[in-house]
DNA sequence: GTATTTGTATCTATATTGGTTACAAACAGC
DNA sequence: GCTGTTTGTAACCAATATAGATACAAATAC
């Protein structure tokens, strides 16, 4: 999010992952491999060499967070237990699909939220100064 | 989830770890522990000694999924990166205080849907030969 | 009094994540 | 083309989290 939100806010201009580790406070590396993810699901494009680095491949009005989410979170956050439960038990016979089902709706739940906002409305929110700045004065 | 079930599949009787364990497929402590964070949070009632065991503290209809959730995974899923943003940066300046909206947002959401569920609700879905048993035919 | 079970401490193994170094491949500019 | 720069990715280490296991005191039923 912060990764995508400082490419919006260059508007185009390349950004090298040096640059962005600063601001996230992490290695390049850290970063490169977050851009990688992003890239392969679309939302970033990136350049080699002097003069590289990335940017938005999309408007960040049309980058929705369930795209981001999705793109960089590659495994479940709720998962199921380790090992399977004993299918001798009526009760472990039969766990296993009802809470699947259940973390559907979890995650159902969760797109839903993301997929109401995009990149767009990140860089909005983190400009609460700039945005007060903008206007001439606070009136009363 | 499974643990509860298991407690209010067996209605009044309390189970020993040891038992649950073994649906589960996992060691008794492991139990042990899960049943001490739902005792915390006044799910379950335990006792020691023989003849000891769980059982819910609650009927099983009242317990909603939310409050399992909340008595169990003590630290919030989706967190924050460990070290802070760069306070230079404007980005980084604000991304955390937006970001956590967020995540409260997206909490809320989860709640929302586990809220509305409760341990009941998992007895019944884990019961599907059973209910289909307990009717004398399937009619047509 | 005895046997049993919980609650909890402690330790180990394993998995995940972040961070770091290193380097080949790609590219811009001259 | 040559040079310098940046990405993409592999490899490795450190830190953290979780599951699993052993051990044992405290509590309880019989």
């Amino acid at each position: 999010m912060h990764v995508l939100t400082l490419l919006a806010w260059a508007d185009e201009e390349p950004l090298k992952s040096e640059y962005l580790a600063c601001s996230v406070n992490t290695n390049p590396v850290v970063i490169r491999r977050i851009l990688c993810a992003l890239s392969r699901a679309g939302l970033v494009t990136s350049q080699t060499g002097a003069a590289g680095g990335s940017r938005l491949a999309r408007p960040a009005t049309e980058i929705t967070l369930r795209e981001v989410y999705r793109a960089v979170e590659p495994r479940e956050i709720f998962s199921m237990h380790r090992q399977r439960p004993n299918q001798e038990c009526p009760v472990g016979m039969n766990i296993e699909g009802v809470l699947e089902g259940l973390l559907s709706e979890v995650d159902a739940a969760v797109d839903g939220v993301l997929a109401e906002k995009t990149v767009a409305g990140l860089v909005e929110a983190v400009r609460p100064r700039r945005a007060a700045k903008a206007r001439p004065r606070q009136r009363a």
